[in-house]
RNA sequence: UGGGGCGUCGCCAAGUGGCAAGGCAUCGGAUUUUGAUUCCGACAUACGGAGGUUCGAAUCCUCCCGCCCCAACCA
């Protein structure tokens, strides 16, 4: 990891109020080591705002000398798979963070959650409820309103036991019963109106296969798994904040070998951006992207290859920083950071997206010559390649205006412009085609410019990128723009409406300069004056794909709009 | 009309009684064979509002306003 990125600054002065606690319980003496736990449920992908809680866990872990969990809350089975248990791995590997031996799943603590329920029952702390889920909604009373006991409430002890050992072995129909807490009706917060603890689920669970019919929710799992594995600081988002009373009132009630504690910090937002995984599983599902990993999805994978380098992603989260306060951050933001790491390591390169065909009429017929060019201006380290000129070259359509306005610098009749790493040329004629659309420009050079010099000491105002039209590779650029059209999706209160139409464009006959012909899947460049471009998977021999991870900052574009 | 939180520059965010960090964005300017990068400079008499305590308040007190979360056998 290079230089001076708000990443490494987060580690030595970066504070925020978590690290504040686990500084002061560490220096208190509360704890002799800090353990945090990465806890997602495995029913999607991991987005950016689950990074976010990932630098967070593993970070704190790290800088503390401590260690992270990663520890799956696979207790709903109906929407749980392995799919997503593997991808969660891999992405949070990739992220660049480690749980050496600490994987867990809450499934691992599936009977002794068990137990502990039934050491709830027999103090008369839980009950089975035979209410029927309507019902029981209806009971539980409003935000103004007590809930009201159920005629179950006061089952004797025994009975309870043996219903909820029935219920586990299978004897009842989902939904027939349920194992609640017996807490307080009348209570302000909702999760303590006797929250259910346990339902019946006749589905086959990932890991545990069919050994269970009855499973315990995120309530009675969570806290529990967190004191079995001795996690001293439990860090989740602000909606759980409510639930914290009930998280310590089961470590209260429970004999748990270990006391951790809750806190909570404020979740992601992006602006043009949804971190909503039930919303991204809708999108994948009905076909709006073309998979967990399309290039436009908020997700780990998303990002992965649009070409965004975890570090960059790191970064992001260290310059964001950590508070309780609700917050939108710019996606702008995001754009920097991917900028500042792709700047310092991706490779130049050059590339035409929109080819417009040069002809260089004083150039020999056949002749080619071949250049050194630096794969990095600032970086020598990263060496040089050959690039090929020829008298027939392609430029960018956008790089030439017939009739131009007063600042554009680029290429028009008569006009001179550098050919980056090239010559001087000038533009003498602009050939149209049935439609007096512009289908080629006649151009002469002047070879005392060779490599691109100024052979007079003359000024041009522009330089462009190029292509030799006989030694190009074709290939297919994907653009990409945000999913959404509106900075702040489902405001108006339909997400699927704020969609853009256009979040995906296809250039299907770019031109890459040859050297880009064998390039793996994955690698990144900055083809030069556009922007940085990642190979997709989708690259075969001879069709080459690439994304576009983001582009170059453009203040003449910027002036344009303006 | 219940419970729990939060309000500091356009966007993030420090600050926890002593005279408002930083980043992104924006706007100038320098350098430049990427209108990129880099570099320099500007950018909150002001901390949701109103009172109060104090020599002194974003920081303490009171009231008010606004926003977010909670009524799944989801997490």
């Amino acid at each position: 990891m290079t230089g001076s990125s708000a990443e490494e600054k987060s580690t030595e002065a970066g504070r925020d109020f978590i690290r504040d606690i686990v500084q002061a319980d560490l220096a208190a003496g509360r704890h002799k080591e800090v353990v945090t736990r990465f806890p997602p449920e495995p029913n999607g992908y991991l987005h950016i705002g689950h990074a976010k809680s990932i630098c967070l866990n593993f970070g704190v872990a790290q800088e503390f000398g401590g260690r992270c969990h990663l520890r799956f809350d696979d207790t709903n089975p109906v929407k749980e798979e392995q799919e997503f248990i593997d991808a969660i791995e891999a992405d949070v590997r990739w992220l660049g963070f480690d749980w050496g031996t600490h994987l867990y799943h809450a499934s691992d603590y599936f009977q002794q959650l068990y137990d502990w329920a039934e050491h709830l029952i027999r103090n008369g702390k839980a009950y089975v409820d035979d209410t029927p889920v309507e019902e029981m909604r209806a009971m539980r009373g409003t935000l103004t309103e007590a809930g009201r006991p159920s005629i179950y409430r006061s089952r004797s002890a025994d009975e309870n036991l043996d219903l909820f050992r029935r219920m586990r072995v299978g004897e009842f129909p989902n939904g027939a019963r349920v194992l609640r807490a017996k807490i307080d009706l009348k209570n302000g917060n909702m999760n303590l109106r006797d929250p259910v603890l346990y339902r019946i689920l006749h589905q086959a669970h990932p890991r545990t296969g069919t050994t269970w019919c009855i499973y315990p929710n995120y309530d009675f799992a969570h806290g529990q798994s967190d004191a079995i594995e001795h996690v001293t600081h439990s860090i989740c988002t602000l909606e759980f904040e409510d639930h914290r009373p009930l998280y310590d009132w089961f470590l209260d009630n429970l004999p748990v070998p270990s006391r951790p504690r809750q806190y909570e910090f404020a979740r992601l937002n992006i602006t043009y951006t949804v971190l909503s995984k039930r919303f991204l599983t809708g999108l994948v599902q009905q076909g709006h992207v073309r998979g967990w990993d399309d290039p436009r999805m908020p997700t780990i994978a998303g990002l992965r290859r649009r070409g965004v380098p975890a570090a960059a992603i790191r970064d992001f989260v260290a310059r964001i920083g950590l508070a309780r306060a609700n917050s939108v951050v710019d996606i702008g933001m995001l754009e920097f950071s991917i900028r500042e790491h792709l700047n310092r390591s991706a490779e130049r390169r050059m590339a035409v997206l929109r080819p417009l065909k040069v002809v260089i009429e004083n150039y020999p017929e056949g002749q080619t010559e071949q250049f050194d060019v630096a794969n990095h201006p600032d970086d020598p380290s990263l060496g040089t390649r050959k690039v090929t000129f020829a008298r027939e070259i392609y430029v960018e359509q956008d790089d030439f205006m017939e009739d131009p306005p007063k600042k554009f610098f680029r290429l028009a009749p008569g006009k001179e412009v550098r050919l980056r790493n090239a010559y001087f040329v000038t533009c003498r004629e602009v050939v149209k085609g049935q439609c007096g659309e512009v289908v080629e420009l006649r151009c002469t050079y002047d070879p005392a410019s060779r490599g691109g010099a100024s052979p007079d000491g003359r000024k041009v105002q522009a330089t462009l990128h190029w292509v030799s039209a006989a030694h190009a590779v074709p290939a297919e650029v994907r653009l990409y723009n945000p999913l959404f059209k509106r900075p702040d999706p489902g405001a108006e209160g339909d997400l699927a409406a704020d969609l853009a139409p256009d979040s995906l464009d296809v250039l299907p006959a770019a031109l890459a300069e040859p050297a880009l012909a064998q390039a793996a899947p994955g690698t990144t460049f900055q083809f030069e004056r556009l922007g940085y471009f990642a190979v997709d998977p989708d690259t075969r021999p001879g069709r080459l794909v690439f994304n576009r991870t983001v582009g170059l900052r453009d203040s003449w574009a910027k002036a344009q709009k303006g």
